[in-house]
DNA sequence: CTGTTAGCGCTTTCAT
DNA sequence: ATGAAAGCGCTAACAG
């Protein structure tokens, strides 16, 4: 594994010539530059980044947290990543499965210079947490969070929710049962505020017992359907927080012998591949544009720049399992 | 940001003390240890590892090539990422869309010594393009190829893929229709083998329009719903090569107006969530095992360790998208 | 048990 | 336009 000071030694010049050669920095002339590259070729010779690291102290490399490979965060995964490889970047993933310790570690590769920023899909931790952390790099999220120093990319999921409420009401349904993330975080408040002006506004009675904050994500969808199953009261429609919870549910209760929009109607979010291939009604919410927007300002943060934010809008998608109610006819 | 030399000032002792009782290696007294730890502990000190990669020439960080992020891998990456870290080595993504540049791009971090190893999910390159590389760092794969220089962690297709016709044979199903991989790929070559053994076994004919090769990934569930629809003759099943086809193919003909199984029978091929999500009879071949394999056979490679491999085995996973031939009964 | 010293491979002033 | 030399922060002989 030949070095600069191989291709130096070849091409009789100093390995500061063949560092501007090789990195393009400097002036060179004609002459020397090829002599340079020719002794470069012969000795197969390729720069050795982990030295030019430790010279920069970048790794050009993003840590990515999130809780588990289950949620199906694929879309905007794959898209932070073909933004961020276009910018010369790379990205490090970390399945913590809500482990707070798993979380701090990553946390640490970027206090041990090994991460130069981190995106938070999922966290387990306190954001105080992280924002202890900002004093070694740029830290972004897809929560709306209210933080000076961790950036967020979100969209308001009040108008967001009520809107799908709405739909579910102009559909017929009126029984609605919820299924929310996290009470603390500000996209569930807003997802209450949205159900109060839902039911005030129509003059409904809201079914606290309907309403679920999840504590931990796992099987969810599955206990909702187990839930549903054994409910002396069943609600007319499910409207879910994601996508994930959705299909979840949808497809546990197919195991309990129901049929989906007949027996319940149900509205996801995320607009996933999994919504798509199961003909979820769901909402879009430009999910590939706020991958980008993170990536954005961490590469903005890191590198002083100042590249523009895309502006993040939603749409109801609208699929098989909320038909107007009482229309549900059997598929032939 | 405070360095080890910084930390050797304050504790008044040499940077290579430190340098032990940080990485626990050497000996060191009880005392001094404890002078240099409050040392580090008032400066917030914690070690740059890049420096500390310089010094190794490793990274700890093994690169993960897949195609996109569509393909359903999820637990696969899981698993792998979790026996990586458990490990102390982290995972870089790269997603390649099929593109042969960026597939070079990702092989090239292992030249400047950016990886330590290549897990290979897809690739487009010729494997001979691999094997090129190996000479920088060790390269693992999935695919079952015949290379002294690539590991493949792999099951042999042929018994697997037989035992799956037989269990369609046995179910009713004699008009099937096959979706395979790329020719070139020795599994695919091996489920061709057992399609063969099959059809001669129980004396029928194969039909070799009913055979189909995948160029592009992109959308080939989708054309197959689209070729069914407009097919004269159709077939009684579909048998997949992967849940991501099979999964595809359902959805699509549901749009279509088609209803699986009822229409026609689909067995996938990796028992991935989604075919459990929508319920797909598929076929579960230690995926996770698979994944372990690889990572274990980088890492012994990588430390001149000799941890054994897992062998692999095959379950066929009996769901809901196989009933008996004309048993299907509407759901209610 | 501890300190000195020489790198790891590259970039970057600062001279010339 | 090119070279010498000083680091980047850490590890690992080697000496004592």
């Amino acid at each position: 594994m030949s070095t600069i000071s191989d291709v130096a030694k070849l091409a009789k010049v100093s390995v500061s010539t063949v560092s501007r050669v090789i990195s393009g920095k400097g002036y060179v002339s004609k002459e020397t530059q090829k002599k340079v590259l020719q002794a470069a070729q012969e000795l197969a010779y390729s720069p050795n980044l982990i030295a030019r690291n430790l010279q920069s102290g970048k790794t050009q490399t993003i840590g990515f947290i999130t809780n588990s490979p289950l949620g199906f965060p694929n879309s905007f995964l794959g898209t932070f990543i073909a933004i961020a490889n276009l910018h010369d970047y790379y990205v490090t993933l970390y399945f913590t499965n809500g482990d707070k310790n798993k979380e701090i570690d990553v946390l640490n590769q970027m206090k041990h210079r090994q991460l130069d920023g981190i995106f938070v899909f999922n966290r387990s931790n306190e954001w105080s947490v992280f924002e202890s952390y900002t004093a070694y790099g740029p830290i972004a999220t897809r929560y709306r969070i209210n933080s000076k120093q961790i950036y967020s990319s979100h969209i308001d999921h009040y108008p967001i929710y009520l809107a799908s409420l709405n739909y579910l009401y102009q559909q017929g349904y009126k029984k609605i049962a919820h299924s929310m993330g996290n009470p603390e975080n500000r996209n569930t408040k807003a997802r209450i505020k949205a159900i109060n002006s839902f039911y005030q506004g129509n003059g409904l009675l809201l079914n606290v017992d309907w309403l679920f904050c999840e504590t931990s994500t796992e099987n969810n969808g599955n206990q909702l359907a187990h839930w549903f199953h054994h409910a002396t009261d069943k609600p007319e429609a499910l409207a879910c927080h994601s996508d994930s919870i959705a299909v979840e549910f949808i497809s546990e209760l197919q195991n309990l012998g129901y049929n989906v929009p007949r027996d319940v109607a149900v509205i996801g979010f995320d607009n996933s591949d999994i919504s798509r291939l199961m003909h979820v009604t769901t909402v879009d919410y430009s999910a590939n544009l706020q991958a980008e927007n993170s990536f954005v300002h961490l590469y903005n943060q890191l590198n002083n720049t100042n590249i523009p934010q895309h502006h993040l809008e939603y749409k109801l998608i609208e699929r098989k399992t909320t038909p107007k109610i009482n229309d549900y006819i059997e598929q032939d």
